[in-house]
DNA sequence: AGCTTCATGTAAATTGTTACATGATTAG
DNA sequence: CTAATCATGTAACAATTTACATGAAGCT
């Protein structure tokens, strides 16, 4: 749990640094706005914080209320966490390790499982379909606000890319089934001469 | 170390699937055709294969020849193999979890630093330009080939995939920049009024 | 002479997920 | 009354990366 080079730390700052956290809020707020891009547990956000309080970059405010009967814990970024979130802000992200289990199942079942994979394709349209959707549904919320700040332009933006992803996604699935049909059709051909 | 979930497994078997491997050329396999969309090292690669041979899904062929002075040891799929990665194709692929440090830069730093912003972008759109034209590359060379087989058909689907998500990220992109520099000019503005 | 590629592997460290424990409040 | 949400946290497990160790061959 040493926890140097990991970037939980820097989404606890990023978010800390537009308002006061719990640890709860900081789950709520990667799952509602970041949840396209970017993911964290309990188990890695609550040993973060308190590592961020001993190395003096955030700090829990003592007002721990009993909110409803609730015991609540927050944390405030410091300056010297600031000054941290703007270094990580200026040093170039790394190259983004994706990981996409059906584009292993297409490698390994187009020789032998065809229709199978036809059925993930349906299933993973679906899927980005369903996700454009909301990523438009939240474009369009935003636009509906009169606030045009800068907290907007980062929502905006980072929904338009989940926009172009899952545009991207659906576009190439569909785009792969026709070419899966071409070579049945191809395969049903050869067969019968 | 119990490796029961993990996707390390299929895709050594589904490598092993096409033809008898070894881990050094599985590594490279995957650095070469996969690289987009997946990722192991040494570390995973080594024990995973001596993991399958106690499970009887591969079987290292005798001839651990010693090739130009080299050992090398030849890993081969056995039936049980086969059918272990049948099942697991036919399985619905995971949903797949993204993380782009770029969005949770972008994220967090439209309200402070829009500059630094701007330059991530333009080297994200250079790197995927570049990833685009070998993919492009790739596409063509794999039209050359006067096989129509389903390998082809893996490979070609796999590096389509690689084309739209790459075409998409830079356009993104490119819209990214054109909405940062609206608000600059809204922002210059605002403190010329 | 020195770097890269081929080739195997292990150990430690890190990173991340899942399951569990606790308990109040709120909505159906 | 029951399920979900709010709220904190830990422990175990799983997954992954990185660093190291070894050594020959081939290229510059």
């Amino acid at each position: 749990m040493k926890k140097d080079t990991g970037k939980t730390r820097y989404i606890l700052l990023g978010l800390m640094s537009k308002r006061p956290q719990t640890g709860y809020s900081i789950k709520k707020s990667i799952e509602n706005e970041f949840r396209h891009f970017w993911q964290e547990s309990f188990g890695q956000i609550y040993p973060t914080l308190k590592l961020l309080v001993e190395q003096g970059l955030a700090e829990t405010t003592e007002t721990e209320i009993v909110q409803n009967g609730r015991q609540t814990i927050t944390y405030t970024i410091t300056e010297k966490g600031r000054a941290k979130l703007k270094r990580w802000l200026s040093e170039a992200p790394d190259v983004e390790k994706l990981r996409y289990e059906i584009l292993l199942k297409v490698s390994f079942g187009t020789a032998t499982d065809l229709d199978t994979i036809d059925q993930h394709l349906d299933a993973f349209i679906g899927r980005n379909e369903k996700a454009l959707a909301e990523m438009e549904g939240f474009l369009a919320f935003l636009n509906g606000l009169e606030d045009q700040g800068c907290e907007r332009l980062g929502s905006e933006l980072t929904a338009l890319c989940g926009k172009y992803l899952y545009t991207a996604m659906k576009d190439w699935a569909v785009a792969a089934k026709k070419k899966i049909l071409d070579q049945k059709e191809l395969e049903h051909e050869t067969k019968n001469t």
